[in-house]
DNA sequence: GGTTTAGCACCTAGGTGCAAAGGT
DNA sequence: ACCTTTGCACCTAGGTGCTAAACC
């Protein structure tokens, strides 16, 4: 019997927890991310909340990101956390660095593929995940995000910036401080140790909307939603 | 038959093209680094030489460089030249990073492994390499060089700082120039793309014994030597 | 005395939000 | 009016030789 647990990091990556695997088999591991409607939306700041703005753009050939780590045992996969924290987004159709295409202003559902090696003589990052015995296929709804080219919270802004490393300059102690301050913040102040968004956060948020941040430089910044 | 095309550039990596694998077969290509003899080694500056000083040290066991492209088919192989770039060395025995752990100031001799899958069942970092059926090795003797921990020679050094783009702080147009310096540099001279460093360059400073640097800073950089 | 290390400034490479400009 | 792109300053992460100090 095979279970794959959500160890819950939506930013900026999912992660997961596998168990069940047969140890001594080899298995690939790969992720999709599909649309959950045919609609467009758009975030109306004032009730904050995602409204339906017309139909969706008509969809992109899904591509399919195969786990770095891929092909690896069984007991290889079990041993660790699967981070899926390199995979990259992007809205330009033209994209051929091998990126998700997604559309911006819609609903996706990322899922997660556990493929028998003995049965993947087909697997390709331009071609549907094959359905079938052999492979197992796990989404969890609470992963929901919408897509956006630019933040329309301030909250997740302020989020984004606190967690994220690589936003460090936009932190309120980073930013136009002097050479004093940086000092001090250096000896006079302890910070925690920088750690990715957990499902907790939005919890805490009053079940802030997710969204997914998606500019033509094609980073990954995802979040998680609680739509539910 | 198989055969390994040298496509010789040692500067900063050993990388070499394969031809006449079986297009559907899959193989892990490896390296290992193997001690040329038993002795060390002291570079005498007046008379640019490398001299025996000595026994070597007690050898420690060999570590295998899995190539990180591996598993993957013949067809996938051949179509590429195959860099070690990434391959890291040490001269710190307790490494346990996956870093090839070598003597400073001993000679060695890097060897490339093709490996058909169905015969690798035991293919590990730390374990030697299998022999026989199914494994094929290839050494260089231009490929021999020495390992140091500080350039011995400035030709070495001038050479590494002009074919390095992390070494671009100290060419000589880099060092100690104005703002005005550094607009002219960009507008008014042109200057090829780096490349790396060819067994031509070698060649051309009069066959130049080649070193290794180790430090345990641990950054691959590898030198052709011109013993023969 | 020769060899190795540690700290440094200077690079490459690439991930951030921001603000202004561009698109539709 | 709203969405997207571009150029930017500011980060992380890590690869360089240099120098002075430390190690034998």
């Amino acid at each position: 019997m095979l279970i794959i647990t959500l160890y819950m990091r939506m930013f900026p990556a999912m992660r997961v927890k596998i168990v069940g695997l047969d140890p001594h088999q080899q298995y690939y591991i790969a992720m999709d991310i599909v649309p959950v409607d045919n609609k467009r939306y758009r975030y109306v700041y004032h009730s904050s909340k995602w409204m339906v703005a017309g139909n969706a753009d008509s969809p992109v050939p899904p591509r399919v990101y195969i786990h770095p780590d891929s092909l690896a045992s069984g007991d290889t996969w079990m041993r660790q956390v699967v981070s899926f924290d390199k995979l990259k987004l992007t809205n330009n159709e033209l994209e051929d660095q091998g990126h998700i295409i997604l559309h911006s202003m819609h609903k996706y559902q990322p899922r997660v593929h556990v493929i028998r090696k003995d049965f993947s003589s087909e697997l390709s990052p331009t071609k549907p995940v094959p359905t079938g015995e052999g492979v197992k296929t796990f989404s969890f709804p609470e992963t929901v995000f919408t897509t956006v080219t630019a933040y329309q919270n301030q909250q997740i802004t302020r989020l984004k910036i606190d967690r994220n490393p690589f936003a460090k300059g936009f932190r309120d102690s980073g930013r136009n401080r002097t050479g004093l301050e940086a000092i001090m913040e250096t000896y006079a102040f302890w910070r925690p140790p920088v750690r990715t968004l957990t499902f907790e956060d939005f919890t805490n948020m009053q079940k802030q909307q997710g969204i997914l941040f998606l500019k033509q430089r094609d980073h990954m910044i995802s979040y998680t939603t609680q739509d539910a």
